[in-house]
DNA sequence: CACCCGTGGGT
DNA sequence: TACCCAAGGGT
């Protein structure tokens, strides 16, 4: 088939070099994958070469703590992710001896593993042919068929797409030559459609709609939380911090508690309520420290940061699953969610 | 199946 | 600024 020719041809000319290209360590392979989802390369790749120096194989990060396997991943987003990848990595090492399963039906139930990076791993460890349809995937054929409905709607029938264009003879270069090519060419904005291999066939540049598709999902306003957050000294110049619950939002990462500021109520009586609530102590809120403003995917925060002292009580963890008192210099071996990091930073220059 | 789950970069 | 969205999966 033409499609196929071109884009090998194009890929073997074109194609992307990154550092896990021309490797055939599926472990590897599969810690790239798990980056990867909703992350961009140029992100990812600081991360995978600390992770493999860190974690060079199945059994070490198999054995290693979940504290420190969410240390090495701080930053990065997605912590389910992480939580997800040591526990397959167990998983793996008890269930098939530590050896990276090769049938699709085992390796789609592993935790953090979909369709998408099952058919990633075993095309591109193995060479298996199996499809994929990740981001790129479903931009580049939305625009190839000029496809008429946001591709959220059209799930199946852009698997179908995949598995009908996919090369069974070169599957795995099909597969990173079609990410390759909505990567590079096929962009979500300005697509340098003259450059592409698939040019004649775009059903969407043939229309002129490239830079109309695929459609869009409309979506409704984020809800906008405003946050009092309190950093709570004792009388050793220590810092209180607690570790959020394993499931949900920032799960298992550490943060300075704080919580919702209620209409008709300030700041301060805000973060003195929520400490008591949370932590059962009794604190004074002192001077504000910083605001960040912050963007997650489903919701906005502005967390208002003060200096508070440590009163009376002894801390207990009522809505997390731990509360230490630390330092600066001790606190960075916690991992934190960026927005965090950031308060950190702001408690360092606000030394004297 | 609609919603949840981070962070950084582009427009 | 505000919004979109990236090599998606879990529930």
């Amino acid at each position: 088939m033409a499609l196929r020719r071109s884009l090998l041809l194009w890929y073997q000319h074109q194609g992307r070099e990154l550092p896990w290209r021309n490797i055939d360590d599926p472990y590897a392979i599969w810690v790239s994958e798990i980056m990867l989802q909703q992350t961009q390369v140029k992100t990812v790749i600081p991360y995978y070469q600390r992770w493999l120096a860190q974690f060079p194989n199945i059994q070490t990060l198999a054995t290693s703590d979940l504290q420190t396997v969410l240390k090495a991943w701080e930053g990065l987003g997605y912590y389910t992710r992480a939580r997800n990848l040591y526990k397959t990595a167990q998983i793996i090492l008890k269930d098939y001896r530590g050896i990276f399963p090769r049938e699709l039906e085992k390796v789609v139930k592993l935790p953090g593993i979909g369709r998408t990076t099952a058919g990633g791993i075993l095309s591109s460890a193995f060479n298996q042919p199996i499809s994929i349809l990740d981001g790129n995937v479903k931009r580049v054929l939305a625009r190839l068929v000029a496809l008429s409905d946001p591709p959220a709607k059209a799930i199946q029938f852009l698997w179908d797409v995949s598995d009908s264009l996919l090369d069974p003879d070169n599957p795995r270069d099909f597969n990173q030559g079609l990410m390759d090519l909505g990567a590079t060419i096929c962009t979500r904005s300005q697509p340098k459609c003259l450059l592409c291999p698939w040019l004649s066939h775009c059903q969407a540049y043939q229309q002129g709609k490239q830079n109309q598709l695929p459609m869009r999902e409309d979506s409704s306003p984020l809800p906008h939380k405003k946050i009092g957050v309190a950093v709570i000294y004792n009388n050793a110049g220590e810092i209180l911090i607690d570790r959020r619950p394993d499931k949900g939002l920032l799960g298992g990462l550490w943060e300075f508690p704080g919580g919702k500021i209620e209409e008709n109520e300030t700041v301060e009586e805000c973060i003195k309520r929520e400490i008591l609530e949370e932590i059962a102590i009794d604190i004074e809120v002192g001077e504000h420290l910083i605001t960040l403003d912050y963007a997650y995917t489903h919701f906005k925060v502005t967390l208002i940061v003060h200096l508070c002292r440590h009163v009376a009580g002894e801390p207990q963890a009522i809505e997390c699953q731990e509360i230490r008192w630390t330092t600066l210099d001790e606190i960075d071996s916690f991992p934190f969610p960026k927005a965090n990091s950031k308060i950190i930073e702001a408690l360092r220059n606000n030394q004297p």
